[in-house]
DNA sequence: AGATCTCCGACCCCGCTGGTAGGATTGACG
DNA sequence: CGTCAATCCTACCAGCGGGGTCGGAGATCT
């Protein structure tokens, strides 16, 4: 597996916070029940991205949270770095800020580096590929196709929402 | 973390195969030594290898581990899943068998997926292009490069002397 | 004042990773 | 034939990180 609960919760609240317009705070209340997730574990997860600057908050009642960003300029890798920590695809993997090396056990890296390397090095660039060319409004409008919101709101309006920001 | 030592060490372990000949088997003491691993833990190891049948083995004195293939016809994307199972993003992710679904927690699979479904699917689709695209053959030449065997022999002359032992 | 919120730290259970121990079989060689 | 060197197989175990809970303290609206 490569990414833990905290990226899925935090990519579904981000997507949750997409379908809403920016201009009202969202309660994680809210957000929890609509996504079926557990509160209190929620509230790390979002601290994480608010620490990131993805999320601002308002305190207080009738606060909540809301996007920093347009979706359509929020990629994934943001996100998941935000949530994950360094994406890496092993233990030895280090992303020693945008230069990223592999150090492998057993042998303190003498400069080389063990034969996986390679290997490491390709499948972490595929994956960050992904991640970049991903953005939110992608998830937004595909969770929108998928799940119609709740009430008779028109499709049309909600993607509207999401396209017209 | 994407993969566990069982990837690592594995690939380590096909590597070092890959120095020596086909022609005569490489016992797991040596391989263990070569790359300072944990001997009773590559035997786990190199059963998963010898299940897929990317390695074969014979038993007694002066067995050990060959290659069944060649080095250029091995696709790490094989390797991985024989080590590792299936190659999945997310827990909720299910390879079933050559259709991926994601079926995520607390809804059960109304057909339909959450809202990650999408990122997920990317995700796991650029690790596995980057794991077809990567055979043995380029790192075990990748190794070889980094470490040109022990002493200064030539290559070819490396798999007598291992041989010799 | 009181109802909602966000914030923050401490705590906890459990499964899996990573590794060890010990023995049973199988084959080559003297 | 006995012995040594291998592969095989099963059981066991410690540590840690993931996934979550709890309780409270500080904002902020009505």
């Amino acid at each position: 597996m490569i990414f833990t609960t905290k990226a899925e919760y935090g990519v579904r609240l981000l997507v949750e916070l997409g379908r809403h317009g920016a201009d009202q705070p969202v309660s994680l209340k809210a957000l929890a029940e609509a996504e079926e997730l557990p509160l209190a574990y929620l509230e790390r997860i979002v601290a994480l991205l608010k620490k990131a600057d993805l999320v601002d908050s308002t305190r207080g009642a009738h606060g909540g949270y809301r996007l920093t960003r347009d979706p359509a300029d929020l990629t994934m890798d943001e996100v998941i770095v935000a949530l994950e920590g360094t994406v890496a695809p092993m233990n030895c993997f280090v992303d020693d800020s945008d230069s990223p090396r592999v150090l492998c056990s057993h042998q303190a890296d003498s400069g080389q580096g063990c034969a996986t390397k390679l290997l490491w090095m390709r499948v972490q660039g595929g994956v960050m590929e992904k991640l970049q060319q991903t953005t939110l409004a992608e998830l937004v409008a595909f969770a929108e196709r998928e799940t119609p919101s709740r009430p008779g709101r028109a499709t049309a309006e909600t993607a509207a929402v999401a396209s017209a920001r």
